[in-house]
DNA sequence: CGACCTGAATCATCTTTGCTAATAGAACGA
DNA sequence: TCGTTCTATTAGCAAAGATGATTCAGGTCG
């Protein structure tokens, strides 16, 4: 018996759905749905009543989940143990991160990592975000840093931190006076600086912002925050930006960041940092410490937000493997 | 990760073997070598240290065995809780045995069965040792039980008595009056009455009396004990027979059973009974039931022993997968 | 020391499994 | 009853796993 067929089950379970379950596992709905009823067929058990709609566990359901999740924890903590063991020294981690990742921030990491693990090497790569999948799949980098990312047949994403999205304006703006949250359909017609149309980022804000029935005069686009933050200071417009990458602007004053209005509670739209490996494959010992670094705290000292830690993805990481609210219901 | 793999690796590890381990899985030592390989593989580190004859567990190993044992026994343990929430009413258990199984006995065991689960049904079947393992896989029965069964791919053995064998006389044979048990050799040269060729406890037993270097007189040959046992008292010949197959003539005293030589206080030739059922597939409820009935006195009435549980094989239950030791350097 | 022996690793090959994409089917809610 | 939203099913394909033969390495015995 496969344990991540255990692991599907109890992300069925937890999701109340086949398909999130099978999404928070990076496999297919139907792959779910045949590793389900292979357990059952195994067990000679019905686990699901799906007579009525929505299902249900059985008793069984219910007896073999309780000790499915314990079991496969136990599985995680053990391989862990015996990561744990492992000398990290010697080792390199090569990582790979996009240019908007607080280069600052993720120093500071880096020299924690150096350090905790004296014997070990990190070597950073800054890049454009569509290059890092591919080159964590071809063993050029150990550990990615990107937003928006999709898991993979071989690539691992834990999520990482939300960053939560402000409107960047110049103090001289009208916006900058605004003491309450700004409502999306209040950008109706501003003049916009954004994100080139090949990053993922401008795909999920433009789908954000027509959601909401906005319609923005763009003005220019950037591949880098930085490009974008210095033509907004040039007063070419306005833009959305990741509120921790506007810090040092916010306390020099060259920029105002005025926050979206959230909904119910929750941030109106937040952009998932994730951290991705490749899948399958071990990595070195080194890069395992130094993920688990990244993750101890995800919000570093940024103020980002810290990922969600409510489900479990294959790999055992805390947190739902897609990323974010956004993508649940996308593609793969 | 497979389970199944996992607990390759615990056997391979109390069977300071991985042939060994590979028999009680019933999969070849290739591919125990392979799931061992691939396990280390994934969890980055080396579990066994091959560089010395005999290979240790490096540390990480031994942490791993630990952490190994007890999930594949939670998960077994997991399974068989789900097992028995089902009810086995309502089912039936298709038994096929040989026919020297005791009929008396065997028909106890059915009884008790009936009694305790009242809504299910036992059919018995007796026939050729050849037929079960056949009627089995083309699930034409459930249950099987027969001697020197030897595992299969989609056949799962579970070893179930130790019938000691023992040299049967008419009264008046110069046997009879021995009160030391009886050395192998000085069979030699004596009448014998013996099983067919095509039996498999023939080819055991030719194969412990040519070991000894004992040439016999074959003067008959039968397919069922019951024959061979008119035939000695008839005074044939002498034969070597269970024990427990015994008891009624000598109690009659028309046989008197003389045990063979004892080597090291182990016996000197036993013949394995096994409790055979299909693998993969999972057995009705009932079927369950009535195997961990059988199973739990193996000795039952008739003075043989429980087979061996040290070990555990592939489907968790106790005992070498193998035949006994006979068959353990066997082929499959 | 060298031949032999035993047990594990490796290799080539074949079978089985598992995954996906596409599609059908079933249970709601409007 | 229709459309919507889940889940089940199917066919085809790629990958994993199993096997038998062979090679390789340690240990043992003459």
């Amino acid at each position: 018996m496969h344990l991540e067929a255990l692991n599907i089950f109890c992300d069925v379970v937890r999701h109340q759905s086949f398909s999130r379950g099978a999404l928070a596992n990076s496999v297919s709905q139907s792959a779910a749905s045949q590793a389900v009823r292979q357990l059952e067929r195994r067990l000679g058990a019905q686990l699901i009543d799906r007579s009525r709609r929505p299902w249900q566990l059985t008793p069984e359901g219910k007896l073999f989940f309780q000790g499915c999740q314990e079991i496969v924890d136990r599985y995680h903590e053990l391989e862990d143990a015996v990561q744990r063991r492992q000398d990290p020294s010697g080792y390199t981690v090569r990582l790979a991160s996009i240019y908007s990742v607080g280069l600052h921030d993720l120093s500071q990491y880096v020299d924690r990592f150096r350090a905790a693990v004296p014997g070990a090497h990190v070597d950073i790569e800054y890049m454009h975000p569509d290059e890092i999948p591919t080159r964590i799949q071809n063993d050029q980098s150990d550990v990615g840093l990107l937003a928006f990312a999709t898991p993979g047949r071989d690539l691992t994403v834990v999520p990482w931190r939300q960053q939560t999205m402000a409107v960047a304006c110049p103090p001289a703006h009208r916006f900058a006076q605004r003491t309450t949250a700004i409502g999306p359909w209040e950008l109706n017609g501003a003049r916009f600086v954004t994100f080139d149309r090949g990053l993922p980022v401008r795909r999920e804000l433009d789908r954000y912002l027509r959601r909401h029935g906005v319609d923005l005069d763009v003005v220019a686009e950037f591949d880098t925050i930085e490009n974008i933050k210095q033509a907004v200071e040039d007063g070419a417009g306005i833009a959305v930006l990741p509120e921790s990458t506007l810090r040092r602007e916010v306390e020099r004053q060259t920029l105002v960041a005025v926050p979206l209005d959230k909904l119910n509670g929750e941030a109106a739209f937040v952009r998932p940092l994730s951290i991705v490996h490749r899948r399958r494959r071990r990595l070195n010992p080194a890069v395992t410490q130094f993920i688990r670094l990244l993750r101890l705290d995800g919000a570093g000292q940024t103020g980002d937000a810290p990922a969600d830690r409510s489900a479990t993805t294959e790999d055992g990481y805390p947190g739902a493997a897609g990323t974010g609210t956004a993508s649940v219901t996308g593609a793969r």
